[in-house]
DNA sequence: CTATAACTCTCAA
DNA sequence: CTAACGTTGAGAGTTATAG
């Protein structure tokens, strides 16, 4: 048995908390470089705008109906994402975060109970400790967990914002999955709904009545897995500790066009050393750096160019400065001047556990880990970015727009109303 | 020829 | 005033390459 928790329109929701007066006015949150729409209130899906729309696409729509846009303020969302899983952890000894968001729940010994009066408390204590407006869906998988959730947001079975599917017969399932569209299940996007309607898999029913070892052959093993799942049988867990990340990337599109290589590079470094932080975090060290540039795709008319470049290190390493220095000697290499680039971003590969750092054959200047682990103590206790790499520059005239961001009411003291 | 690496595609939030 | 369209990560399947 599996509880699934997500929030309603949380970006959103988030702003509304320490902003009541948004309350009922048509809002949306806009991606990084105030790009696309990523969040969108009730009122604002009313009007038929779709999520990642661009915002300045929406400008007269905007104007017509007042709606009002903010910069993601992720300092902020992250915050009251940590609180609201610390509040969720106390309703199951198995939780699983599975994005920003939502959770899943592992109920295993809950069969006796009312869950669906569970999943009211739950709502009340998250909307009373934090104000934030949550769905529940219970099923006996993660897929019918997640579905049910659905039904719940929409009303379609449950009752305020709960719907426990474990309590419905399998006919009372039928008429309910046999009324929702196929792509509304986990794991079946756009390509493959498409797919799956050209087989006359139309609804969510259809597919669970579809022939398992059939789809394996013409789709994935994904694909069967679900199948199953939606039959009640189990073949995802809940993963409750989060495995080391097997790659990390990171990348941001510029607020302006950047024409030079320094200023690329200097993109290049402040993404590396982000990168490298996260890599340490987790105890890992790269085998591997990967630098990408490129200009706007949506930009039919300008001349396009995407290139990128795989950098093998000599020895795997968490030291920033080495994990810059590589990444610019690849910048070096794929630059052409004559472009506006757009994008700019830094993968780390091949990564492996620091405790397994294999001994270098040559002598080379040894990794300076002491003074990693100073910077990284510095920056958490006076903000990213306090102490960095001169690589990064001073300027940094590109970096992104957000125009429309909120205070970060929860973590910066200086950015409370009325606080000098 | 086979095992692995590298790349592509799809999906998710 | 004009131009303006996100980020991160995983897994499966396919293709290229090394030995």
């Amino acid at each position: 048995m599996f509880a699934l928790i997500d929030a309603n329109n949380f970006y959103v929701s988030c702003e509304r908390v320490f902003n009541p007066k948004l309350a009922h006015v048509p809002m949306v949150v806009l991606s990084n470089n105030d790009g696309c729409v990523v969040a969108r209130s009730n009122e604002v899906k009313a009007l038929g705008v779709k999520m990642g729309t661009p915002w300045f696409q929406l400008r007269e729509l905007a104007e017509t109906h007042g709606i009002r846009a903010f910069s993601s303020n992720y300092s902020l969302y992250a915050d009251m994402s940590s609180r609201m899983m610390n509040v969720l952890a106390v309703y199951s000894p198995d939780q699983e975060v599975y994005s920003i968001d939502e959770c899943f729940l592992g109920l295993a010994g809950f069969g006796n109970h009312d869950l669906a009066a569970y999943g009211q408390r739950m709502r009340t204590q998250v909307r009373q400790w934090l104000g934030l407006p949550v769905c529940v869906g219970f099923g006996e998988t993660k897929t019918l967990a997640k579905l049910a959730n659905h039904c719940a947001k929409k009303n379609l079975a449950g009752r305020d914002g709960v719907c426990d599917l474990t309590q419905l017969s399998q006919t009372e399932r039928s008429g309910i999955f046999a009324a929702l569209p196929v792509n509304e299940v986990w794991g079946v996007g756009r390509r493959l709904t498409e797919q799956l309607n050209q087989r006359r898999i139309l609804t969510v029913e259809d597919l669970r009545t579809a022939n398992p070892e059939t789809l394996r052959k013409a789709f994935s093993v994904v694909l069967e897995r679900t199948v199953r799942e939606l039959n009640g049988i189990a073949c995802q867990s809940l993963e409750s500790v989060a495995p080391n990340k097997q790659q990390i990337m990171s990348s941001r599109s510029f607020g302006t066009y950047v024409y030079d290589l320094p200023g690329l590079g200097e993109a290049v470094a402040v993404y590396m050393a982000r990168a490298a932080e996260k890599l340490r975090r987790q105890g890992s060290l790269a085998g591997i750096v990967q630098v990408y540039i490129r200009t706007n795709p949506f930009k039919d008319n300008a001349p396009q160019y995407h290139p990128s470049l795989s950098i093998p290190l000599p020895e795997a390493t968490d030291d920033t400065a080495r994990l810059i220095r590589a990444a610019q000697w690849g910048l070096k290499r794929i630059y052409k001047p004559g472009f506006a680039y757009q994008k700019a971003g830094i993968a780390l590969l091949d990564l492996s556990p620091q405790a397994n750092a294999q001994i270098p054959l040559f002598a080379s200047t040894p990794d300076r880990h002491s003074l990693m682990q100073v910077m990284d103590r510095i920056n958490a206790t006076f903000g990213r970015g306090s102490l960095r790499s001169a690589a990064e520059g001073m300027q940094q005239s590109w970096r992104m727009k957000r125009e429309r961001m909120s205070p970060a009411y929860t973590t910066q003291w200086d950015e409370l109303p009325g606080v000098g």
